[in-house]
DNA sequence: GGAATATTTAGACAATTTTCTAAATGTACT
DNA sequence: AGTACATTTAGAAAATTGTCTAAATATTCC
């Protein structure tokens, strides 16, 4: 997916608190769901929208499924902004 | 506002189109409607969220009004995706 | 003051999103 | 095979959002 499913997935603090929980490394599904006060199938609910929009990965683990952050899809990201900011070359 | 009004406001694609617009230079509302195929007054709203996010400043003048951008709000965007890519210095 | 133009506000409706509960799937252990 | 545990999927309810039409506000010009 693209551009629009970042931002999108981006727009809910929910899903910013677990990258940044990601940041200290990969997490259990579980260990990701016991960080919030909603139930599991609302956070795998969130999982899955920061992984259709490639922000995270997952691989299981025997019983459990790891999240890891994939940050490379933030560069669209980073790239739109800087590019707002008046870092076009040629402009008018 | 914060941070999320600030995320949430750029979620839309309608209104990242108007940052884009804006770029080059302050324009009336009505010059910013008339790029888009949907009401005056839906385009109106997409004003007023960006405003409450404080990405863009409106000034009258005359029968019109001006929008230009404001960016200076995206510093917090870009400082919290450049803290996801590792940027913190004190990481575990 | 009254008409014309520019824009916003109010209220309604449809689409999307967030959340839940309940059921399904996948894995491990005995 | 059967039970327990970890997680997802399905489906529904509630909240939010994007859009429209119609009415309101603000400004200019005659």
């Amino acid at each position: 997916m693209s551009f629009q499913a970042t931002f999108k997935a981006l727009s809910d603090p929910t899903r910013r608190a677990i990258l940044d929980l990601l940041k200290d490394g990969a997490k259990t599904a579980g260990e990701i769901g016991s960080s919030f006060e909603m139930t599991g199938a609302t956070v795998s609910h969130h999982l899955s929208v920061l992984r259709e929009a490639g922000l995270i990965n997952d691989e299981r683990r025997g019983k459990f499924i790891c999240y890891e952050l994939n940050l490379s899809v933030l560069d669209e990201i980073t790239g739109w902004v800087a590019g707002l900011k008046g870092a076009d070359p040629h402009e008018k």
